[in-house]
DNA sequence: CTCTATGCAAATAATTTGCAAGCAC
DNA sequence: GTGCTTGCAAATTATTTGCATAGAG
C-alpha cells in the first residue's frame, strides 16, 4: 500500500496490524468497487483470513479517514473503494451482469454554488452512479 | 391519486385494493422521498393498517411499473417517490438531520452520448445525489 | 506495558419468501 | 369464480455491538 496511507493511519492512531494489510491490499488490487463480502471471501482465498466483523470494522475506520468511499447502486449492499491519492470520479454498472466500470467524469463542479444559493445548505459530497446495459448483455 | 396512475395499473393487469390505495395516497401525500417503514407508520395511523410486507411488495410492483423511483442515501434503508407524471429531478440531504429537499434539476442530460461511446454501454438511468448541511445544522 | 484491534457470538435492521385465506373484477 | 393480493410467520441478508483475548508500538 502506498505509503501515504501508511500514514494517514498513523497520524489517526491506527495500527498496522496483519488483518489490516491484508484487507487494504484486497481494495488496492481491486479494479472496482467490492462489497465487504466480497473481501472477506478474498482474504481466505489469500490464506489471510480476517473475520467478516473485522473488514467492516476496517470499512468504518477508512471512510473516518477519509481514505475509502462507499458507494451504493441499489444492490442492497455497500461497495467499496480506496479514494485516497485516486482522481475524483463516478461509476457506470450493467443492469445485466454487474460489472461496473470507471468514469473518469465528473460534471459538477460548477453546479455546487448554484445549488448552495437555491437551498441555503451548504453542498459537502455528492454521490453517482449510472447504469446500463453492457456490450456482452445488450 | 391521479387517474393516470390508476390507468397504469389497470394496464398492468393490477387491481385497486384498499391497501394499494392507502400505500398510493402516503406516497403522493409525501413531499420527499420516504422510507417503506415510515409508509408504513403513516398507515397505522391513518387507520388503513397495512402489512409491512404488503408495503415492500407494493413499492416493488410500483417501480417494475416505473411509477417510482427508488433512492438511496447511504442510510442503510431506500426511499421511494412516485416519479410518474413529475418531472426529473434529484435532491439533496443534509448530514445533520436527514432533512431531504428536491433539486429542479439535472446536469447529465448531454453527458449521456459521451459516456456510451467512451464505454460502448447503452446508458439508460442514473442515480444523483447531494449532500451537505442545512441552514440549521449548519 | 498500554491501548488498539481482533474473533466469536449474538443482536439489529432491512428486505424477501411461503403459504393459506381474502377480495377485486 | 379466478387470479391477483394480503397477512402472518419465518427466512435471508447486511451490518452492528459486546466482551474477552491477542498483538502492535
Amino acid at each position: 500500500m502506498p505509503n501515504s496511507i501508511r500514514d494517514s493511519l498513523k497520524a489517526g492512531g491506527k495500527k498496522l496490524t496483519r488483518a489490516r494489510i491484508a484487507i487494504l491490499a484486497v481494495l488496492e488490487q481491486s479494479h472496482f468497487p467490492i462489497t465487504a463480502a466480497e473481501i472477506h471471501a478474498r482474504l481466505i482465498k489469500a490464506r489471510a483470513g480476517a473475520d467478516l466483523v473485522t473488514v467492516y470494522r476496517n470499512l468504518a475506520m477508512l471512510q473516518g479517514l477519509g481514505l475509502l468511499s462507499a458507494i451504493g447502486f441499489h444492490e442492497g449492499q455497500m461497495r467499496y473503494e480506496v479514494c485516497h491519492g485516486r482522481a475524483h470520479h463516478h461509476h457506470i454498472q450493467c443492469r445485466g451482469c454487474g460489472k461496473i466500470i470507471d468514469l473518469m467524469l465528473c460534471p459538477l463542479q460548477n453546479l455546487t454554488k448554484r445549488i448552495e444559493e437555491q437551498t441555503q445548505f451548504s453542498v459537502d459530497g455528492h454521490a453517482l452512479e449510472f447504469f446500463g446495459w453492457c456490450p456482452q448483455c445488450r
